[in-house]
DNA sequence: CTTCAGATGCTCT
DNA sequence: GAGCATCTGAAGA
């Protein structure tokens, strides 16, 4: 599997958040083991027009700086005193965007992930466990050991990075979520997600 | 299945 | 000081 270039997130910042639904996300953990989880839900954010955005308008301070980097690394924030969320920054340089990594499936090496999540193996999960690991931001990073520590990680490897994957059969889209404070922008249909695998 | 409250700390005004 | 791109456990239907 190929490693995606820079050039894949240097696009239109719908079309990269639709095209890494089924893309496969690789988290090398400091002890070297590789966790691979295919995406499932992602959201757009596009400063340049989007109230939602933290980079509204091109506002710059020290949080969003990461959103200026080059298209291809990683924007990762606290939010709410205790949990982080995961982004790719997007479009040409200098334009703030991003694609919000909101859910994922569990792929090669998911036992790390039962255990970060509660602390035990695989087989010891309960059904509805089982079914919670990676469906959102927070429990996606908590999952991969991901905080403001990796923030500004380039995308290009070895800590994090995503491979080439397939495209899954089935898009839905739908209105983002947690952002009702954006006015007409909590309205755009800028989320998008597949079916469970 | 659903709603609801509480946790908790960084960021910007 | 206010607000936030969330999650969990408890309680009710």
């Amino acid at each position: 599997m190929s490693i995606l270039s820079p050039d894949f997130y240097a696009r239109d910042t719908l079309l990269v958040a639709k095209e890494l639904l089924g893309k496969v996300l690789v988290r090398t953990l400091p002890d070297g083991t590789q966790v691979k989880c295919p995406i499932t839900e992602t959201e757009a954010y596009i400063g340049r027009m989007d109230k939602a955005c933290h980079a509204y308008g091109y506002k710059r301070t020290a949080r969003t700086e990461t959103l200026f980097a080059p298209p291809g690394t990683a924007y990762i924030y606290l939010i709410y005193g205790m949990y982080h969320c995961l982004n790719f920054v997007t479009e040409a340089q200098g334009e703030p965007a991003a694609v919000l990594i909101r859910g994922a499936a569990r792929g090669e090496n998911g036992d790390i992930i039962a255990k970060n999540r509660f602390g035990c193996n695989t087989d010891q999960l309960t059904a509805y466990q089982r079914k919670n690991l990676l469906n959102g931001p927070g429990k996606l990073c908590r999952a991969l050991q991901l905080t403001r520590q990796e923030n500004g990680l380039p995308l290009s490897g070895p800590e994090l990075y995503v491979e080439d994957g397939p495209a899954p059969a089935v898009i839905h889209t739908g209105k983002r979520i947690g952002i009702d404070y954006a006015e007409e922008a909590a309205d755009f249909p800028w989320r998008f997600w597949t079916d469970p695998l």
